[in-house]
DNA sequence: AAACCCCCCAACCGCGGAAGG
DNA sequence: TCCTTCCGCGGTTGGGGGGTT
């Protein structure tokens, strides 16, 4: 037999948190710590889900989350990572200190996606919108090429994840599988893949994709150095309001914080061996980087939640 | 002032891999 | 080894708030 059920589904309260629930899963959190998500709820009082409170967590209650709005060395962050890993965005979370990845993801699908559209450059392929568009079959031309508009709907549909899968060229998604890998790997600071011999495939079903023929890497990013050196990602730092309200009242605050912050926790105390992706995606030291942390504290849980051997 | 529209984002859903029994 | 559950992730939804008419 498995393990016993995570929870009691049909007790269980959905929908938004009250004031009176999140203090009570902080509270818990304070004294025991994160993780055991299946007994939390029971433990702490809450009749929600585990998976539920984990959400609310991570997501929300979390101490150590920047909220604010997001600085242009962080969209041109995402934008860059994004590039490198698509949708991959627990780990694109990873490198922007506070950040979720639900607050990520939501960003690229409000800000950033029109702010690539602007600049006349395919969101999923970052490539420019005239070649996608020309590269793409006729299957998916109406949704590569379909502008972002403002109706929720079709937005919705052109964020579906069929068409995603379609736009993405062959040789893209190996380079992201690869480099997601390397970003899971615990061994991966200093790592040079910039040279790796990333194979394009070369079957019949890639030679029908739009930049199979014999294309690199650089020429799927062209703009990114792939010569990456993976820092540690930062974790822990304390911050503010659990509100929404609040924090949208907040954000002129946090984020003269959030400057304040990248000036403690930038890269310049990093040796140069050290030099993380941020730096070599051109950020400078006073911009938002990670690479501090190993001076930082961790939970084995949360060390465990970044650093998953290839092989566990 | 009310109705409508659009945007944002917290929360939910479903899936896949990991892990327990 | 297999079955079941847990955990975490990415995609999607829908309610609330703000702006416009």
């Amino acid at each position: 037999m498995g393990r016993s059920p995570c929870c009691e589904k049909e007790h269980t309260n959905k929908g938004a948190w009250t004031k009176e629930e999140d203090e009570r899963l902080i509270n818990y959190i304070k004294l025991h710590g994160e993780g055991c998500w299946r007994s939390l709820p029971k433990a702490a009082g809450l009749l929600r889900c585990g998976k539920s409170c984990r959400l609310r967590w991570i997501n929300y209650l979390r101490p150590d989350l920047k909220r604010g709005n997001f600085t242009e060395e962080e969209d041109e962050l995402i934008i860059n990572l994004h590039s490198l890993l698509g949708n991959k965005w627990s780990l694109i979370a990873a490198r922007l200190p506070g950040r979720t990845d639900n607050e990520i993801k939501n960003y690229w699908n409000t800000h950033i996606k029109r702010k690539l559209y602007s600049r006349g450059i395919d969101p999923q392929t970052h490539r420019s919108l005239n070649s996608t568009a020309a590269a793409t079959t006729t299957t998916t031309t109406t949704t590569a090429t379909a502008p972002l508009s403002n109706s929720r709907s079709s937005s919705s549909n052109y964020n579906n994840n069929q068409n995603n899968k379609n736009n993405t060229n062959v040789s893209q998604i190996e380079t992201q599988d690869s480099l997601a890998q390397f970003m899971k790997a615990p061994d991966c600071i200093n790592m040079n893949i910039c040279n790796s011999n990333i194979k394009i495939p070369t079957d019949s079903s890639a030679e029908e994709s739009n930049c199979s023929s014999g294309v690199t890497t650089e020429e799927v990013c062209p703009e990114i150095n792939l010569e990456l050196y993976i820092g540690l990602p930062y974790q822990k730092k304390p911050q503010v309001s659990s509100n929404f309200k609040e924090k949208k009242q907040a954000n002129h605050h946090h984020h003269q914080q959030t400057q304040q912050q990248n000036l403690t926790y930038g890269c310049s105390g990093a040796s140069a061996k050290d030099v993380c992706l941020c730096c070599n995606l051109g950020l400078q030291s006073n911009q938002t980087c990670s690479c501090r942390v190993i001076e930082t504290s961790f939970t084995a849980d949360s060390f465990s939640r970044y650093y998953k051997p290839l092989n566990s």
